[in-house]
RNA sequence: CGGGGUAUAGCGCAGUCCGGUAGCGCGCCUGCUUUGGGAGCAGGAUGUCGGGGGUUCGAAUCCCUCUACCCCGACCA
């Protein structure tokens, strides 16, 4: 490709909406152009970018024994409403309706499209386990899009569904995909990490998310240092205490607190340690009314957790100012567990404390130098926290450490949720009629761009890994419109480096030398050939690569060797 | 959905408080000079000042209204 016939489309400035660094450099580059609010258009370059994502995605998904198909975007709602997510997915779903006024949806997954599929088409446990998969544009109406294609409204995804006569296949072809996407994203060039993910409501077995670890993830995971252990957050289970409670050493007070209405007033205006405080969390319970939680000032509450509970209704639904007055006489500030006529949950850290303190139920007032047992009674006990940073790892081996990852795939098994409630079947061995188990398998494609760029830039631009680079490489003769001899040798070599096969970008732009580096640093093309009348005189050619901070003379009877050690394909 | 903010040339912004014929930088076009890290000089083009309504002799500026986009939050005890 010549640089003078494509639609290099960089800027200098940084776009005034663009918060992230791909999103600025993806901006800046040229490769994506914004719509409207999370819809963005690819250009060439990003779009070159994007396909060679994909193409690698493809193949290893094809390596793998699945197939592709291609199943439409807009979809009936007949579907949905046979597997009974159409009232569930809320506003996320984008509906519309036909000139018939039909009710579709723009796809935001397939699971209904391929189950549907999957009934037509399988009859017969002699035609399982199969694995089919597409690469196609999703449309989620999120509540927030943001971050450019990190949270984007259309994206492209790479989603796959299999089907199997027995969990024993399911676990097969899962652990297949495990192992796939781990090649899929090491050929990426990605710094990613397996993590154990939350199987929602669905339950099942096993679910893993791949998480790209930047800075600006939207998702924190737990990993133990000292073991291959790596959960998101969410999921990741807080031990109990190995100590044994302290014995109480203060006597209980009742303190005027009219100021602190927070555990940071509390902190700062008493001088506590934060590990000694207690907040009260009041959300709804299951059978109705409200169930207090407990954890300890410095902790979160884990909704997903806590949503678990037998007592507390699922999703977790906080209680609201006027209900928790209506119930406790006291606002929100000067709650505790003490004579608290709500069922209580503590979380394990908090039966574990002694001397702490905790609202009093009466408005502006707190109780110090609490103590189980002596002052109140022991709660029921639950994990109902987040883990923090130096807890104890989940498996036993080491401490957590927390970090920021970026969601790039997700494998799933599904079970028979929708095969059973589409009635998908098929005749086993037997000729007995049954409803197939599933597995689903999403990479976000398009999020995988903007990931790879998080991970790979300097102050210059974008880095990128070889593997999905616009041009392998960039042939620039330096102010070739002034030499004719300069003009043929470097079209002769052009010639030659695509015969070789390689991906080449010629840099023929009538530009002056300082724009075309700035451009091609900016654009992150990994090899640089610079060609000059100098070198042409000399019989060497100028290479720098990307992450290189000098270049160097390479003769040009080498090149050909230089470039196939140098050049990763 | 709640809170905050922005909307003026392709991009980044000033002008709005205090109403009076729309500006700067970058980019773009032409010419000359320059040519190994975002050149210099000279000339030039480009705006329904987000839309609608109102006040006024006069509105980018004041008032009302709509829309779009961005940021923060959605755990608060």
């Amino acid at each position: 490709m010549r640089a003078s016939r494509l639609l290099i489309a960089t800027v200098k400035e940084t776009p005034a909406d663009a918060e992230i660094i791909s999103h600025q450099l993806m901006l800046r580059a040229g490769l994506i152009r914004r719509l409207a609010a999370g819809l963005y258009t690819w250009l060439p370059l990003g779009l070159r970018v994007l396909r060679k994502v994909e193409a690698i995605v493809r193949e290893e998904m094809n390596r793998a024994g699945a197939q592709e198909v291609l199943m439409p975007a807009v979809q009936p709602a007949e579907l949905w409403l046979e597997s009974g997510r159409w009232d569930e997915m809320g506003e996320e779903m984008l509906r519309m309706k036909d000139r018939h006024q039909r009710d579709f949806c723009f796809g935001p997954t397939h699971e209904e499209i391929i189950t549907d599929l999957c009934r037509h088409e399988l009859r017969s446990y002699k035609q399982l386990p199969i694995n089919l998969y597409q690469i196609q544009p999703k449309f989620r109406d999120e509540r927030r899009p943001r971050f450019g294609l990190m949270r984007s409204r259309e994206f492209l995804m790479k989603d796959a569904y299999s089907f199997h006569i027995d969990d024993a296949s399911l676990q097969e072809t899962y652990q297949v995909m495990h192992e796939t996407y781990c090649r899929i994203f090491d050929r990426l060039g990605l710094y990613y990490r397996p993590v154990q993910a939350d199987t929602g409501a669905i339950g099942g077995t096993g679910s893993h998310e791949f998480h790209v670890l930047a800075d600006s993830g939207e998702d924190a995971i737990a990993f133990s240092d000292q073991s291959d252990y790596a959960a998101n957050v969410e999921m990741a289970e807080a031990l109990a205490p190995t100590s044994t409670r302290p014995a109480p050493s203060e006597e209980l007070r009742l303190v005027d607190t009219p100021n602190a209405k927070t555990i940071a007033d509390l902190v700062e205006q008493f001088s506590l340690p934060i590990e000694k405080t207690v907040k009260t969390l009041v959300v709804h319970g299951r059978e109705g009314g409200l169930v207090a939680l407990l954890v300890r000032g410095d902790h979160e509450l884990n909704s997903i957790k806590a949503g678990k509970l037998s007592q507390v209704a699922c999703p977790l639904q906080m209680a609201t100012e006027a209900e928790i007055r209506a119930a406790i006489g006291a606002g929100p500030g000067s709650l505790g567990p003490i004579k608290l006529s709500l069922p209580i949950v503590a979380d394990h850290s908090v039966a574990n404390m002694a001397d702490f303190t905790a609202g009093a139920n009466i408005d502006d007032k707190h109780y110090f130098g609490l103590n189980w047992e002596r002052d109140l009674p022991l709660p029921e006990i639950a994990d109902i926290r987040n883990v923090v940073e130096g807890d104890p790892s989940p498996d036993g081996h080491g401490c957590l450490q927390i970090k920021r990852g970026i969601e790039v795939g997700h494998i799933f098994q599904l079970g028979r949720k929708y095969s059973e409630a589409m009635k998908a079947t098929v005749l086993d061995e037997n000729g007995k009629s049954i409803s197939p188990t599933m597995g689903c398998y999403g990479i976000g494609v398009s999020r995988a761009v903007a990931a790879a760029i998080e991970q790979n830039h300097d102050e210059r631009g974008i880095i990128w890994p070889e593997t999905i680079a616009p041009f392998q490489l960039v042939l620039v003769p330096i102010n070739m419109h002034k030499s004719v001899r300069l003009t043929e040798a470097a079209e002769q070599l052009y010639q030659r480096l695509q015969d070789a096969g390689y991906s080449v970008l010629l840099d023929d732009r009538k530009e002056r030398p300082g724009v075309i580096f700035a451009d091609l640093d900016l654009i992150g093309i990994p090899h640089r050939l610079v060609f000059s009348e100098r070198g042409l005189d000399a019989g060497s050619i100028e290479y720098k690569g990307r992450r290189e901070d000098a270049a160097q003379d390479i003769p040009l009877a080498e090149l050909n060797s230089f470039l196939q050690a140098k050049v990763k394909r």
